[in-house]
DNA sequence: TAACCTAATAGTCAA
DNA sequence: TGTTGACTATTAGGTTAG
């Protein structure tokens, strides 16, 4: 019989000494099954310098067999021996082995985990996939159907996503002493909703062994393909396991009947279904700048942080000791638990189509970083051109130029079209076949690469191009797919997806092969696409110079062009004849440039206000400064420079009457490494400093908010992180003017001849005492 | 000692 | 543990004027 699955883990076990890999997933009809497949091997390759080695080969334990095979590395042939091993657990001392011994000059592809080895020599990525197959016995809890599967699985190309069944939770924990340590501080809450919008609030009554098995055994029942959590990697399924541990209490939610476990990269994984820890997925999105659940919620429309229950982290404790406060507390972990499912429900198509085109599993493509997803993707790919994995190795960080970005015309200009090369990276890489294994030395017929004269192969196409191409071309045919489908359909949000993630992965290509750390890292590749991508930039400024166009601004793969139909619909002509497409990314009525680069402000035919690089689109200015800035870009582009002065001035006098929320006044900054790896004590780290004396664990990765209040000294010394507002605090009025309100104006309006003593007050009497004081 | 200058450090954004 | 280019604030440590 055939059965289709939608994977949802894929693990293996080893039967008799050998490895069985054992998917679980969902069948079309949405049960829960799991098939078995035996037959497949792990193996690793050895380069040899000569043929006597395999015979030595041959003789090491636990080896099957040896095959002598033709691959390549880098592009050039080479002739290898496969060593095929009996169990996963064997391979590392083979490998190792098979390093010393004389005649294997490398050991390659022998770090590559089991279950992914197999998905890649079948062919196979997260996604439907069909096996002839025949009932079985079962290895395994909470499945409806086992099979063992009689062929090889067969990937299924499908727009489909069968109903998955999800569960997000969140546990609250006692926490008095600050950041709750597992050995010592309880869970109090565990509050879990379901794919069906069912919502359990689970309580510590005095018995916290109940709660657990209580969690346990409603997990079971729910039996879900997919457990959401938020940071739930780093906090809540390890301090759940840990606290188990040290209660004695058994947490049997795999669907072995056997408790989670850490694997690579720390991501902590539960057989059987897909652990999916959204904190990632949200870290890595760029326009959210402030990653804690409630406004990544919000950030989607899940739940308004005005609705919601919005309760401290170091508070917790005392509205659970409250009595008066511990309904709040409960509905503040069902809004968690709401919010994490509701998320989760959005993002999981982006994780799928993610999954599917990379070929990691759904909890691990979460976590693994962007270089990885792209690694996966190339590994497939080059498995089937015969290309072998090169080893990781720790190489030298060489710099090597990158982008132009010109120099801003200042001023304000009127009708301007903004103009860019669609992919550009990505499309030089195809045109020019730039790719590690086409990179050559010496004469050949080659692309040359402008200014650093690298040569490529004009043939055969390379890895990256190739891989490029059917990423484009599989984006192309999905984008005309959409037009014929109604929008916000399933199907639609589906398609939508799969282009988004296909776009993401093309343009992270070229990150990827200039990355120091990639298997395919070659610097010569990312140094000749740069290159060429000035020299596009550069003719395309000069072409457009030559036939009247005038150019105020260009960055990358853009350029402002002051509009005009001829010369912009000459330039496109042009390019399209080169093999690149230019297109009108968007016209402003109104744009201001200032002496800048990668800062302006435009105003679109709409009305709306376009907002590029300057504070108001950063997430390390107080709100109040930003949402100034932001006023100010829309008075001066549609209503004049007088009416954002007076703004500003109203604003100012607000603050120094105290009538400004104190939230606005709230400065986030990220702490990019621990603690004390800092030479400098920056004030966000002053205040992070202040958080850890308190007894809360603050680290590298977590954003510190703070305000700033009156006092000697450095700005430093004068913080307050937000978890230790009083509410009593001596804000320092003069800071939020003079170094937040006054210069995000002032940025905008210098540049049209403001002053900035337009912008304050008036001294009255006494002035002399400020100058003084 | 206050005022001023400068390099280094650090974070964030544009592309 | 994707890249380079660019801007900006703040600290830390100096020099200088008085």
């Amino acid at each position: 019989m055939r059965i289709r699955i939608f994977p949802v883990d894929i693990t293996y076990g080893i039967v008799n000494n050998e490895p069985e890999i054992r998917v679980f997933g969902v069948s079309e009809d949405g049960k829960h099954v799991a098939v078995a497949h035996r037959g497949f091997r792990p193996y690793f390759y050895a380069i040899l310098s000569n043929e006597e080695a395999v015979s030595e080969l041959r003789r090491m334990r636990n080896v099957i067999s040896i095959e002598i095979e033709e691959r390549k590395l880098f592009g050039k042939p080479v002739k290898v021996a496969k060593i095929i091993v009996t169990t996963p657990d064997k391979v590392r001392d083979a490998r190792e082995r098979a390093a010393t011994i004389k005649g294997v000059q490398d050991v390659l592809e022998a770090d590559i985990r089991f279950t992914l080895r197999y998905m890649i020599d079948k062919g196979i990525k997260p996604g439907w996939m069909e096996f002839e197959a025949e009932p079985s016995d079962g290895f395994g809890t909470g499945i409806d159907a086992f099979y063992r599967a009689t062929s090889d699985p067969v990937q299924v190309e499908s727009t489909l996503v069968p109903p998955l069944r999800y569960v997000a939770f969140d546990i609250e924990v006692y926490n008095p002493f600050g950041s709750p340590s597992p050995e010592r501080d309880p869970i109090i809450i565990i509050s879990m909703m379901d794919w069906s919008g069912n919502i359990k609030l689970l309580v510590n009554d005095g018995d916290e062994e109940k709660l657990i098995r209580d969690f346990v055994r409603e997990l079971n029942e729910l039996n879900p393909d997919i457990l959401f959590g938020y940071n739930s990697s780093r906090f809540d399924l390890p301090y759940l396991v840990r606290r188990a541990s040290v209660l004695g209490v058994k947490l049997p939610i795999t669907k072995y009947g056997t408790a989670p476990e850490q694997s690579t990269y720390g991501h902590w994984s539960i057989i059987g279904r897909a652990h999916i820890d959204l904190y990632g997925v949200i870290q890595e999105m760029s326009d959210i700048k402030r990653k804690s659940l409630d406004y990544a919620a919000e950030y989607f429309g899940v739940m308004k942080r005005s609705e919601r229950v919005l309760i401290p982290g170091h508070d917790i404790h005392r509205y659970w000791d409250d009595a008066s406060k511990r309904d709040e507390l409960l509905k503040y972990a069902r809004d968690d638990a709401v919010s994490t499912l509701r998320l989760g429900e959005k993002l999981l198509p982006h994780i799928i189509q993610l999954a599917n085109i990379s070929g990691l599993p759904l909890d691990q493509v979460v976590e693994a970083s962007v270089g990885a997803r792209v690694e996966w993707m190339i590994m497939h790919e080059a498995y089937r051109a015969g290309e072998l994995a090169p080893n990781r190795v720790e190489r030298e960080y060489e710099p090597y130029r990158g982008a132009i970005v010109l120099e801003p015309r200042p001023g304000l200009h009127n009708n301007v079209a903004v103009l860019d090369f669609s992919s550009m990276y990505p499309s030089i890489m195809m045109r020019f076949n730039v790719s590690p294994d086409t990179l050559m030395e010496g004469e050949c017929d080659c692309y040359v690469a402008p200014e650093v004269g690298y040569r490529f192969l004009k043939s055969p196409r390379g890895l990256y191009p190739r891989m490029l191409e059917k990423l484009v071309s599989a984006r192309r045919s999905i984008r005309e797919q959409m037009r014929l489908i109604e929008a916000k359909s399933p199907e639609f949000i589906y398609l939508d997806a799969r282009q988004r993630a296909l776009k993401i992965m093309a343009n992270a290509m070229y990150g990827y092969c200039g990355w120091t750390g990639a298997r395919w890292y070659r610097r010569e590749v990312a140094e000749a696409v740069t290159a060429w991508g000035r020299s596009l930039l550069t003719s395309a400024i000069k072409f457009a110079e030559s036939i009247g166009g005038r150019v105020i601004y260009g960055d990358t793969d853009s350029l402002f062009l002051l509009n005009d139909e001829g010369v912009i619909s000459k330039l496109i002509e042009k390019e399209e004849k080169d093999g690149f497409e230019v297109k009108i990314d968007k016209v402003y009525d109104k744009l201001l440039l200032t002496e800048s680069k990668k800062r302006y402000i435009g105003l679109l035919p709409n009305g709306d206000i376009d907002i590029v690089g300057f504070e108001a689109a950063r997430g390390d200015w107080c709100d109040l400064a930003k949402d100034v800035q932001e006023e100010v870009a829309e008075l001066v582009l549609k209503r004049g420079t007088n009416a954002a002065i007076e703004y500003v001035r109203g604003i100012i006098k607000k603050l120094r009457e105290h009538s400004i929320d104190l939230n606005s006044l709230i400065i986030w900054k990220t702490l990019d490494k621990s603690i004390d790896e800092y030479k400098v004590i920056a004030p966000h780290v002053a205040a992070a400093r202040k958080l850890i004396e308190r007894g809360f664990r603050v680290g590298k990765g977590d954003q510190i908010g703070f305000v700033v209040v009156k006092g000697e000294g450095r700005l430093a010394d004068r913080v307050v992180p937000i978890a230790l507002i009083k509410g009593n605090e001596d804000i320092d009025i003069d800071y939020y003017v003079e170094k937040q309100v006054i210069p995000a104006a002032m940025r905008i309006l210098e540049p049209l001849g403001v002053n900035e003593s337009a912008l304050r007050e008036k001294r009255g009497g006494g002035s002399i005492l400020d100058f003084l004081g």
